[in-house]
DNA sequence: ATTAATCTTGACCGTTCGGTCAGGTTTATT
DNA sequence: AATAAACCTGACCGAACGGTCAAGATTAAT
């Protein structure tokens, strides 16, 4: 059954109007004013499209957590460790880059408890977490990596490249007042992956 | 001019509910009604003591802030990097472990955009940075380290450190439910230290 | 013992919140 | 052209918010 080519519009809309609300205000600061005034649209016709505040962010989230899985990709695709891991790390950190706004719902979710996706993370993102584990543990047992615990690893990749995103505030006040330029960015990136390739023993 | 027995009782019982209810809800979240009920006084009687809610945030971000800073002690006090660095991430990592809430509204402060410590951390914070890079680059002059940017190294700890805290509870749902052990955040410790001290060619 | 200062608190206030709804308008179907 | 379905929205609601205040209770100072 397809959809209306006007609710399509108005959900995309909204949920992109919500994306800055959210990120901006946090889930309790942010309100649906805000967000209908940030779409351009009546607050009563925001709850014909998403019933309550809760449901659109739950939207929101799902949308989120969709990108997070997919930038997965290449750490699958790469067979040897050094390539897989700079593949993620690389691309974790040009998600921080080009979609803050996401990242820092998540660290929110995250921080209140993630009363809303504690489900999700215990059954898909678990189960994610699982079969890279796998992998990383394979190349510890060939000899590729040094002997290391996998989870604590990607919590360190999570934590370093979602704070370039999660904390840009704290990072450009200690910046001269500046958000990191393309090139700082860059140098960023190469520096995180480098630390992590030679922390773990690939590199060297 | 020494304050009353019955001032000095009541603002600590107040800041430490407030710290229980702004990390477990975020500011917008907290009420005063909820702080109130978990410090056991009426509603009023915190205004009597702190004017308003936002005055009383300050004066919790304070308290954090000075922990922060404190942390920096051990980083001070060794000559060479390795051990100096060794103390800083052990230090951090301890402050994580000890006193997760104060690092989630801290968190929670910088993702809102920092609005109310924006002038600490140009001011204070930028200061204290300098200094460390300072260090740092001249352990990378002496050849100690290897070639990198400092400020980026800094913000990798923090990162790192921190999510310990403030991502507790994506931790424990990847973590069959559990907080973190004893053990295994020793572990988790220990594999920091180390990632970071091989990452910057400090070690082997 | 008296006075002054500090502390305590239930009741209350204006504002804003998420959400509802009736009734009108536009779009799709036949 | 007629009917149905989908969409739109100003006005409104009860609840909860931060904050106030007057009047009483307790403590400190003399």
């Amino acid at each position: 059954m397809r959809k209306n080519q006007i609710r399509i519009n108005n959900e995309r809309r909204i949920l992109a109007a919500a994306v800055k609300i959210f990120a901006g205000y946090g889930y309790q600061g942010a309100t649906m004013r805000k967000i209908a005034e940030e779409a351009g649209l009546p607050k009563a016709n925001l709850h014909y499209y998403f019933q309550t505040k809760e449901q659109l962010y739950r939207q929101v989230l799902d949308g989120i957590f969709k990108d997070w899985l997919a930038a997965a990709n290449t750490f699958d695709e790469c067979e040897e460790p050094v390539e897989a891991l700079r593949g993620y790390i690389e691309t974790k950190m040009d998600l921080s880059r080009k979609r803050p706004l996401e990242s820092r719902i998540w660290a929110e979710e995250i921080l209140r408890g993630a009363p809303l996706i504690q489900d999700q993370l215990e059954q898909t993102l678990a189960a994610w977490l699982d079969t890279r584990v796998k992998r990383i543990t394979d190349w510890i047992n060939k000899g590729t990596i040094q002997t290391m615990n996998p989870r604590i690893l990607m919590y360190m990749i999570w934590a370093v490249t979602q704070h370039f995103a999660d904390f840009e505030s704290q990072i450009r006040a200690l910046n001269q007042q500046q958000n990191l330029s393309d090139e700082q960015f860059a140098e960023a990136k190469t520096q995180v992956v480098q630390t992590f390739l030679k922390g773990i023993g690939a590199l060297d």
